[in-house]
DNA sequence: ACCTGAACACCGTTCAAGT
DNA sequence: ACCTGAACACCGTTCAAGT
């Protein structure tokens, strides 16, 4: 009796590192980082666990590449709204434009990593950097050494940046359950002991009651922030 | 015969949460959060793993209790040199002052975090907030707010300092291993590929050739990319 | 070359039982 | 009230064995 028949799906084809590090990405995607295990996706993939282990060293080198995944998407999604070298011959006056490129980069790899919400956790564990990670970095500088910054501004700009430069920042606070419709009702019975934050909750709420985002639009704050870096970096030119 | 007479270190003090949170601390500190197991944190304490359950709930609310004894940490660190309300009769203008003050804040946490390189890994995993950080962001907001910012202007500062405003940030690049003496060097064979940043690299290490601390040095970073920031948010007062 | 099964040393956690 | 031992369902990984 063949396996079809028993409703088991057989390996339906060979595996290969490209094939196990995507299956891990849409694993991650579909039910969180926890869900990647090595058993797991092995039966994903219709296979025994231990094939995996021809494929990838171990569990470290098989996060190493799924960063990596994720990373080369960044890199193809920042390539294609601002690459390096650019390629429009009538770009403006440098000076202007490097804020502007480096800003679609960045906005455009936190679109990649708006779809893979798991990967700023795994970013931050890695040690060895990503290929991609690299290279996409190396197309910041270029832009911005076009845009008239010094080496040693642009070297700095890559630490302010920090994971900013691939679309992500650590929030202390999880804007999804702190919202609600009232903000200030997080901190009811503690109000008296955090005065600032309450005021500043009350007045911030009212300004904008009805946000469709609730009281701390995501995209907004990240676009402030990286505004406010982008600019203050623009004066030391 | 007693077990103490065979050589088994028995229970020496009867367990409370706080001394298991306290020797999780120490035990991330000496053995790095891997180590930070139930059974082995138990075995510190001279106890069982199942012990620990009679004491705290399961491991993530050991963890929540590991981040909140660090944060009260930070929270001591900080208001002893930048308390709020301000202790001082003779502070000067506000408008001058508050940068002085958060920056202060800051920098205290950051000198806390440095004696536990572990947490701001597990501060990124946590959803549920810790008291003491919100009581440090509290202090942050009066002393902003004492400096002549907005509520509006003070809410987006806390979404921009993000985990900077405890002292830490998301670096993707480690310098610990990717110095050595010559830091282009880790670009062999791939510098033509990255350009601007094998450029970059060559003259900011030509720069400053024998710093201690090697071509990036964390804390002049991490303190430009704040100034960077408190100074683009004084700009908007 | 590629995949597997059994086995090992770990996890966090439940539960009934001890003092 | 506080602590424990045995047991369960999971991990990542080694190794010898299959095709």
């Amino acid at each position: 009796m063949p396996a079809a028949a028993r409703g088991e799906p057989a390996p339906r084809l060979r595996l290969s590192r490209d094939r196990v590090l995507h299956a891990a990405v849409g694993l991650a995607d579909r039910h969180g980082i926890a869900a990647l295990t090595m058993r797991r996706l092995a039966e994903d993939l219709g296979h025994e666990a231990m094939s995996l282990y021809y494929h990838v060293a171990n569990k470290d080198d098989l996060l190493d590449g799924v960063v990596d995944v994720v990373a080369r998407e960044i890199l193809e999604a920042a390539d294609a709204v601002a690459p390096w070298p650019p390629t429009d011959p009538h770009i403006p006056a440098a000076g202007l434009a490097w804020k502007d490129a480096v800003r679609r980069r960045i906005l455009a790899a936190r679109a990649v990593l708006l779809r893979h919400p798991w990967a700023p956790q795994v970013f931050e564990t890695r040690t060895a950097m990503s290929p991609a990670v690299v290279l996409h970095h190396d197309r910041l500088v270029g832009l911005m050494r076009g845009g008239g910054l010094s080496y040693d501004v642009v070297h700095h700009a890559l630490h302010v940046l920090g994971s900013r430069a691939l679309g992500f920042t650590q929030e202390l606070f999880d804007p999804g359950d702190a919202g609600g419709d009232d903000p200030s009702a997080m901190l009811d019975g503690f109000a008296d002991q955090v005065p600032n934050l309450a005021g500043m909750l009350r007045e911030v709420a009212h300004t904008d009651p009805d946000s469709t985002l609730g009281w701390c639009d995501d995209q907004t704050e990240f676009e402030f922030g990286l505004d406010l870096i982008l600019d203050g970096l623009d004066r030391l030119r």
